[in-house]
DNA sequence: GTATAGTCGATGCAGATGCATCTACTTGGA
DNA sequence: TCCAAGTAGATGCATCTGCATCGACTATAC
């Protein structure tokens, strides 16, 4: 059962904050980063997700639960990336509505190498900030904050 | 000294998947928020960050500074707010290139509440999930990072 | 089985975004 | 003082975005 006395209210209100405000300060240095160069942000983000699929497919409506653009845009930038060759698509068997996408070969090379840009850039910023513990603890907290949030979103509406 | 072995290595780039991620799962939320229907969620941000200065004036250059987007959009952005009757704009006394901008009284009526509103949500979504230490030790872990990384900015280039 | 409501992904369209560039102004040296 | 280099913010343009909607398919109720 949550505190819900007004301190406790305003505490939790700037912990947002203040995790929003370190995203927007990592991200924008991130976005610089040559590696990006090559890609967009947001492109990226849709090929490293689909690395994180046991199967390798991933229906285009679950993709798009992980990913803050709304279902048109995503539509649309798988168009983009399935052009450029780094994805493909097929029907999914079981609904004949659905879509399922997958990485090419060079999709995910190229996903390996940004990304491996990516983790120097992050702990060329982050390493000389928070020790082990503290990367720990942040992993630890803001996993919960992910699966709270997500089991929330079931369990709602 | 940062630990530059390769599971620290490791570490530090999960933490920030993480942060990344539940910053992600939150926005997904607040952005279906009623409460955004009068106001895109990164307008309301520019209003946010403008309740933020002592003074009220912000320079335009110091405003794009703690946002995502680039200088362009917030030029177009605050020309927009301003045609709402939002935010207003005056010449920078010391400097005839810049810009300074303030919340109109009607800017600084909506982002109250429009922030209020974003409070409640941010309190019913996080309240469950984390206890009042473990808020207060996330606000220190992201508010170092903050920190952290907009110093390396400076003191890098 | 049929009808109705719901879900999936695509598309037309208006508007927002970023990149490159421009003008105006400021700064730092020779 | 003058000139080159740098910085602030605006603007043209191509592209990307979200909203509303569509057609196709599925699930639910009767």
């Amino acid at each position: 059962m949550p505190d819900t006395t007004e301190p406790a209210i305003r505490l939790t209100a700037e912990a947002w904050e203040s995790l929003f405000r370190a995203q927007v300060a990592v991200m924008r240095r991130l976005r610089n980063d040559p590696s990006f160069k090559k890609l967009a942000i947001g492109e990226y983000d849709v090929l490293f997700n689909l690395t994180r699929c046991p199967t390798g497919w991933t229906r285009l409506n679950e993709l798009n639960r992980s990913l803050l653009i709304s279902q048109p845009s995503l539509s649309r930038m798988v168009e983009r990336l399935e052009s450029k060759g780094l994805i493909h698509r097929k029907p999914a068997p079981d609904d004949q509505r659905g879509v399922m996408v997958a990485l090419t070969p060079e999709g995910r090379e190229l996903q390996r190498e940004i990304g491996a840009a990516h983790v120097r850039v992050i702990h060329t910023l982050l390493g000389p900030i928070l020790k082990t513990g503290e990367l720990e603890q942040l992993l630890e907290l803001t996993h919960r904050i992910r699966e709270g949030v997500d089991d929330s979103e079931r369990g709602d509406h």
